[in-house]
DNA sequence: ATCAATACAGAACGATCGTTCCTTAATATA
DNA sequence: TATATTAAGGAACGATCGTTCTGTATTGAT
């Protein structure tokens, strides 16, 4: 009953998405979502109930889609040492997107406002598919004998955890994502054995 | 000739620091600057010119001060494989400082306001001091054979530079500084020679 | 056709932000 | 001692922030 909503909220929290990935949580304003989304400053709260509220689902969206997507060949039952390339070719290649990178949305949001319980939330989660998603596939690398030898599966997937972050971070800014390639080339060779 | 003043703008610099540092650029405010530092809005003005200007006084002085000093080992000419541990092991302490800890204040800044011209060159030095460090010392190290084989010294220096960004922006978040450990454990094993 | 319910559109709110003005106090110099 | 100069102290400014209110439009149900 009553009238029907003109917008997509949905499709609202997508473009809500884009515009805090890019600007971070204090440089966008209502006025900036406004202005993206298309959809009116009431509406906005009648179907998220306040700016911060907004920015948690729009960290909830992008852990069930980017996050997701990102991480589904390591969550495979049978992933191994194959899936860890592919993924880190992945964040790779989106940290040589040139100037406009935006890095992940959650680790940006971690350095900018972790320190409020909500945000901090959504961090350990990301950090734990992470390093779970990293610890399966080179568990199975492992038993394989796949794995660099004196390595540890979950102290690899450790490690690999804080390269991909470093990656995010660095390919943010301009000199940064100069680094990533060696970053990422030497971590990956961290983890394999020296004859392989 | 006139009123002298009350305050020491050194130190009024240095507090400012420690504000910024913990609580990043946009969460400080002017009047958290005033209350923190002791000094008179008007008063900072006049030393600082504007929150800007002061916060990038606050960087300079960051790196003048906080990274010289973490770096002075280094940047010793006959720098080897031990300054590079030495090294590590300082931001492997400053990471496991427990809850309160702000990470690096350069790195916050990368990611919280790196599009601004004026902070993206102050990340762009660090950066830079950050390789150049690693690459003098790593190089030495090669020549005396204390390098992983078939590791480049540049590659090695950007790869721990990254490293060191990760150890960084992971101290921030209590379930991220669990991983620093790994992280930095595994990252010197990658670059000393198999057998040592 | 009427009514209840919901959304739209935009004005307007109080709070707080960074910044500046104004008065008073304290010093060096003449 | 008188004066010029600078800083302290605090009120006050305009702008912008997140949020809410008001009136109108549009629907489903009776």
């Amino acid at each position: 009953m009553g009238r029907p909503r003109k917008y997509d909220p949905d499709r609202a929290l997508d473009r809500a998405m884009q515009l805090f990935w890019a600007r971070g949580y204090h440089e966008t304003t209502l006025s900036d979502l406004v202005g993206s989304t298309g959809v009116q400053r009431y509406s906005l709260y009648a179907s998220f109930g306040s700016k911060d509220a907004l920015f948690h689902a729009v960290l909830d969206h992008y852990l069930e889609t980017v996050v997701a997507r990102l991480l589904a060949g390591l969550h495979r039952k049978d992933a191994g040492l194959g899936e860890v390339r592919r993924f880190l070719d992945q964040v790779g290649t989106m940290a040589d997107s040139g100037a406009g990178a935006k890095g992940c949305l959650i680790c940006n949001s971690s350095v900018e406002c972790g320190d409020k319980r909500e945000v901090a939330a959504r961090v350990a989660r990301y950090q734990s598919l992470l390093v779970d998603g990293l610890s399966v596939a080179l568990g199975n690398s492992h038993r394989r004998g796949e794995l660099r030898a004196g390595l540890e599966p979950d102290e690899g997937a450790q490690f690999l955890a804080g390269i991909v972050v470093a990656a995010c971070v660095l390919s943010r800014s301009p000199t940064g994502s100069d680094l990533v390639g060696s970053l990422l080339g030497v971590a990956l060779r961290a983890v394999t054995p020296v004859l392989l």
